[in-house]
DNA sequence: TATTATTTTTAGACTTATCTAAAAATAGTT
DNA sequence: AACTATTTTTAGATAAGTCTAAAAATAATA
């Protein structure tokens, strides 16, 4: 039906649009490719009525191109679930492979993936997986940076997908599920003291820890 | 590596190559495309070395080019294995998603997929699934055609994968594994009467027993 | 062997997706 | 408001894969 372009396109406006429109430059960047190119394209998918376009003024996802977008996301995290449960890779191994394995067209394929993974609601790296509808469970999660001092949480994703970022993490004993308190926050460099529930007290830059997603408990 | 397209001509130049040169048209037919797009494409391959090409001369696949090829068809029949045995689709429905997953790279894939089904030595179509070497079981299977009178077979495979033909085979009761043996041959148009172990004796075409194959018991 | 039929290759064109360089529009700043 | 910087779009090219129509080579037949 859509070119691997074309699915990639939509996905990464989707990833990227946060209710308004998408620049040309940040398309470019997340496609990693040139403004020009995103141009061109934009011009195509919009042709086919998959995005809303207005010369200068930036994308946003037709109703159809959501629908498009969600299920190729639904597809990536399924086969995410798949790789991680099933051949049992790493939560670093399997986002390359699930860029691939996204652009498989079956709907009776991927129903039945759904079902022999017993309908899983969320991925290896804790984001959810939208049902066939195309919809997301809610998610409460909060930036471990807006976490409160000597509260528990638990770590329920994270928002890099690197094979760098994920092999700290579990060097650090960080993994889905763990739980842990805010011990100490820097307030000049932004940088935490951690607290694990089952280990020892662990330091985090800013960065690292603007993609560890936490929950109350 | 290889494009998906490049991928398919070496798949079709394999299938084809019975020893000899493959020719222009026939990869054409096996391709559905024209001769004039084979050419094109032979040339690019030859440039990479992956065929051994003469002008009018027709083409045959390198070591190089039969290494992919049979890479290719090594996860097209594990993807079938999983298709079949683990979501449980019908034989007559898993080729066609095999098309699209056996272009995705990964050897590691390849290699837990293998490991997860168990190593498989034949696919849901009784088609030998070459190992990691890249070598095939030998099958001494026949066609049906050439079975003797009131000898017990077994239904080893099948060469032609269509839904149509594989849809009939069920309804009449054959499937990989069956039992059964020639109650008589019709030497004016090749139809056969076969007589099931576990059944009735039914009637087939000549063209169904030449995409047939079974084994001495 | 000469003629005809078939197969294969070339020539030239089209589509998709990409690029660089340059022009146009928008945003930011005195 | 005028100038500058940034962003976005256009213009023109390129590469992969395909096509039709015509030419060239090979095979078949009289
Ligand atoms: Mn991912
Ligand atoms: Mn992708
Ligand atoms: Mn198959
Ligand atoms: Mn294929």
């Amino acid at each position: 039906m859509y070119s691997f372009t074309e699915e990639n396109y939509l996905k990464a406006i989707f990833k990227l649009s946060d209710g308004g429109e998408v620049s040309t430059n940040a398309l470019a960047e997340e496609m990693n490719t040139r403004a020009a190119s995103v141009t061109d394209m934009i011009k195509k998918l919009s042709e086919k009525e998959l995005v809303d376009y207005e010369k200068y003024k930036g994308v946003s996802l037709s109703d159809k191109g959501r629908d498009v977008a969600v299920s190729v996301v639904r597809k990536h995290r399924l086969w995410e679930v798949f790789l991680y449960d099933k051949l049992e890779f790493g939560w670093e191994e399997v986002h390359e492979m699930a860029e691939q394995l996204e652009h498989i067209q079956s709907d009776a394929l991927i129903d039945r993936l759904d079902a022999f993974l017993n309908y899983p609601k969320y991925d290896p790296h804790g984001d959810p997986i939208p049902d066939k509808q195309g919809k997301f469970a809610k998610n409460n999660f909060i930036e471990l940076t807006k976490a409160e001092k000597n509260k528990a949480y638990v770590l329920t994703g994270v928002s890099d997908h690197s094979p760098a970022f994920l092999k700290m993490l579990e060097k650090w004993g960080l993994a889905i599920g763990t739980e842990l308190s805010v011990n100490d926050i820097n307030e000049f460099d932004g940088s935490i003291e951690l607290q694990l529930k089952e280990g020892n007290a662990i330091f985090l830059g800013q960065k690292s820890c603007t993609h560890i997603l936490v929950k109350a408990i």
